[in-house]
Parts: structure tokens; sequence; C-alpha cells
RNA sequence: GUGGGUGUAGCUCAGUUGGUUAGAGUACCAGAUUGUGGCUCUGGGGGUCGUGGGUUCAAAUCCCAUCACCCACCCCA
């Protein structure tokens, strides 16, 4: 039996890592635009970062991290999520001593040991973005309108923005208490598994997609009455910004983020219609993440897009279509002795920019412009023993068959000036 | 971790109540066309029928196990 990609890994090839580099180049492009630097970190960390930078009470945690020991007993952990390593290369660099704020933007494979299924794998990739050293409300509303254009730059225009509020230690603590206060008496009439819910997470029965915990739980406080003065204005202040902007979203009161770090605003992007996993992005304010791993007392704010599922989603609304191979020009080889003068052309071909190939099967002239043709080339060179005895090339336009001789000495002009003429034509 | 569905050529799939040498389309290669692509025709290579075991004179087909993929729960990107 060969040997398969692991489960919940896959491979990415040609054609389709057109697609990927194409959206991957969009995204970079929006986040440069709004003023964001590319940081790199290791694909593995000390287990330890994740354990208190994502927080033992989440899932991640708890049961979906790829964690190994070195040769040398380290015990170390593939990220799952990047803004610890984000937050732990800021400390170790102390990169916030200079010009604030940080704006990271970073693209890159994360690991997370769950089922896979649609939208959903163990190795899948994500493009976020960091911002250190402001808790202005301004920012917060400034990464949402970034995150909206970044799906508009690649051409995803329905979706949904959901926000919400989940304060500060202090008033989501008294909220929490509050809830429970709701919720235990009524707690025989939930199902098993909120019950569960409301010792480990309270806020997560609010979420339950069961009925009778839905008809239960009428009434429940609320917490977006519960948050702090302070946070209740922070709040306010991005739902304005984000609606004088002309930015669509919707208050979501349910919504509450798995990651224990966050504070103030959490958000979610979803797309309707590419099956369960619909959040293509997600992310939040996180003013204690920082000081929590021993770094200053620093505020952040960041999110994540799933790069899988946007991929999903932009194949649901059938756009960016894979397309052929970018071949421009072809060098067709007629006899075999000639092929140092064909590598020669293509030498200079390539030199000058040029995207180019020849043939190395040695296959005959048919199926040298067989090959040409399937590889998309819009001009085929003919080099071939009239060719090279009176220093000229045949040149084949491949869209409407023309041929004509060309000088060797003004090949490269000429040969520029046929692609630029082919590419009009194309264009209309 | 739980539940349901599916595994036959690179890809999409057919394969009758178990029956001899497992097929088609497509893709790839070659020839028709000896220095010229798309269309057409002809031919070719390519399969341990997911894997292991069992039943049987005989298994792609029936049974068991296992693995993988797909979908959903949980949660999230």
């Amino acid at each position: 039996m060969p040997i398969k990609a692991p489960r919940g890994t896959y491979d990415i090839l040609p054609p389709d890592s057109r697609k990927w580099q194409a959206m991957e180049q969009s995204l970079k492009r929006v986040a440069h635009i709004y003023g964001y630097e590319e940081i790199r970190t290791p694909v593995f960390e000390h287990t330890e970062l994740f354990e208190r930078g994502v927080g033992e009470g989440t899932d991640i945690v708890s049961k979906e991290m790829y964690t190994f020991f070195d040769k040398s007993g380290r015990s170390l952990t593939l990220r799952p999520e990047m803004t610890a390593s984000c937050a732990r290369a800021l400390i170790e660099h102390s990169a916030h001593t200079g010009l604030l704020p940080l704006k990271w933007f970073y693209c890159g494979p994360m690991f997370r040991y769950d089922r896979p299924q649609s939208g959903r794998y163990r190795q899948f990739h994500q493009f976020g973005a960091e911002v250190f050293g402001s808790s202005s409300p301004l920012v917060d509303a400034e990464v949402l309108m970034m995150v909206v254009r970044m799906l508009q730059s690649i051409g995803l225009t329905e979706y949904l923005l959901h926000i919400n509020s989940v304060g500060c230690p202090s008033c989501r603590d008294s909220y929490r208490q509050e809830l429970l206060d709701f919720i235990n008496p009524i707690v025989n009439d939930l199902c098993p598994d909120c019950r569960q819910r409301s010792r480990a997470n309270p806020l997560r029965v609010l979420d339950c997609k069961e009925s009778r915990c839905h008809e239960a739980i009428k009434g429940h406080p609320r917490l977006l009455d519960h948050l702090c003065s302070g946070c209740a204005r922070h709040y306010q202040r991005v739902r304005d910004t984000l609606t004088r902007q002309g930015i669509c979203f919707e208050h979501d009161d349910r919504l509450v983020r798995g990651l224990d770090y966050y504070t103030n605003t959490a958000f979610e992007i979803h797309i309707p219609g590419i099956g369960a996993q619909s959040a293509v992005g997600g992310g939040g304010r996180y003013n204690g993440l920082v000081k929590a791993i021993e770094g200053p007392d620093l505020p952040g704010i960041g999110f994540a897009l799933g790069l899988e599922r946007l991929l999903l989603a932009l194949e649901k609304q059938d756009s960016a279509l894979p397309g052929k191979r970018d071949l421009e020009v072809f060098v067709a080889v007629m006899e075999a002795e000639y092929e140092d003068e064909a590598v020669t052309i293509l030498q200079q071909l390539r030199d000058a920019g040029i995207v180019a190939d020849k043939d190395y099967l040695e296959r005959k002239a048919r199926a040298q412009l067989k090959y040409a043709d399937k590889s998309g080339a819009a001009l085929v060179l003919f080099v071939g023993a009239d060719e090279v005895k009176q220093g000229f090339v045949t040149v084949r336009n491949m869209i409407n068959k023309e041929q004509t001789a060309i000088l060797r000495t003004g090949l490269i002009p000429a040969i520029t000036r046929l692609l630029h003429h082919n590419e009009e034509a194309q264009a209309q």
C-alpha cells in the first residue's frame, strides 16, 4: 500500500496552487495597504505558550493540540493558531519599544487534531493580522473594515459579519454570575450537553440548538446589558464607526469566542451555503494576553481567515477558474542536431523575461505542437535546418495561425511585440 | 470522541441471482499526418477491485474486522 498524506491533510498541486497564490497575493496586498507588515514565526512552539496563551479551558488546548516531545524531552506543539506566537515574538524581541501600534500580518499552516469534515482539516491555512499597543475602538473598526475589504478583494461579496462584546474580566465575571443564577434553577430543563456546559462555560448554553434549551432560557440576562461603562462605550464606538463607514454587521448576543484571552470586541464572519463550517474568519480583542504570558501590559486585537473555507466559498459561487498554464513561447526543435541552438534561443527568451519552454522528451514536431497547444503557448518558434543555416526562426502564432520568419538578431523585440498584439486581441 | 454514507484505471463511473481473461468514458502516449496544434479515426500502456481475514468448487459481488475519504454532531478557520 503506497503511503498517503496523513488524515486531515492534503496536497495542493497545479493548477490548484495558482488559486492559492492568487488568493494569498490579494490578501497580502490589502494588508499592506492597511499598514501591516509580515511576521513569520516557527510552526512549533513550547506547549506551555498555547496552554497559557490560548487557555487551558479551550477545546483547542484540551483536545486538539498536536503535542510531541523532542529528543531532549521538551514538550512542543504544532501551532493551532498564531496569536500566541505573535505575542511571544513581540515579548522576545521587545518589539513594543519601537513604533506603536505594531501591525503584523501572517499567512501559513495551522494544526488541530480534530475529525475532518467539509471545510475542516488537521493542517489548515490561516491568513491573519494582529495589532498591538492600542486599545482604541477605531482600531477594532479598522480591523473589521480590512477583513471586509479582504473578502471583496478575492471576490466574495456575500458574507455575514457578527459582532459582540465580551467585556472585560470584571464585567464578564459579574455577568457570568448572573447568568448562572438564572440557569441553575432551570438546569434540569436543559439538554444533557447544556447541563455540562452550564458548569464549564455557561455562555455556551445560550448558543445551544436544542429547542428545549431555547425555550428554557427565554428571557435570559444579556451580556450587552451588563457591560461596565468603559466596555459599553468602547463597543458603541466600534458599532458607530462601522455604521458610518457603511459596513454591514449584526450584533450577535450569543457570539462567544472559545479562546480565553478575548476582551471587548469579538466577531465572526460567516458565508452561507458552504456547509456546517461556515465561519470563514473570526477574531477579537485580547487586552489581557500579552501580560498573561509575562509580557508588558499591552492591548491587542487580531483575526484570522480560514483559507480553505474562503476557497470553498469561491468555488460555491463558481468564480476564480483555474486556467491554463500561462506559457508564452514554446521552442520547437525539428531535428535533434539543432537542440543546442534551441537551448540558446530559449535562454535568450527567458533572459528577456518571457515565459518559455521546450520539449524534453524527443518528440516529433507534431507532438511538440500538441504539447505547446495544451500548455497554452501563444507562440511557437521553429528551429530547423533552414532557420539555423540562414539565421532566422519561424514564428507561428497559435491563435491566428499566422506564420512569419524573424531574424535572430531582432528576435526578442519581435517576440515581445507579437505577444503584446495577442494580448490586446484577446482582451477585446 | 460519537453517528451516517462511500471505497473498482490518474479522474468520473459501469459491473446482472456469486461464475472463467474486470469494462466504458476521459486523461496520457503513439500512428494515420517523415517540418506544424485544436476535429476525426486506429492502436497502446495503465488495476494486488482500499487492506486483512472468513464463507464457497468459485468473491469486485456475501460475512467480519480494519483503514481512508465524504457528511454531520462537538467546536472552530
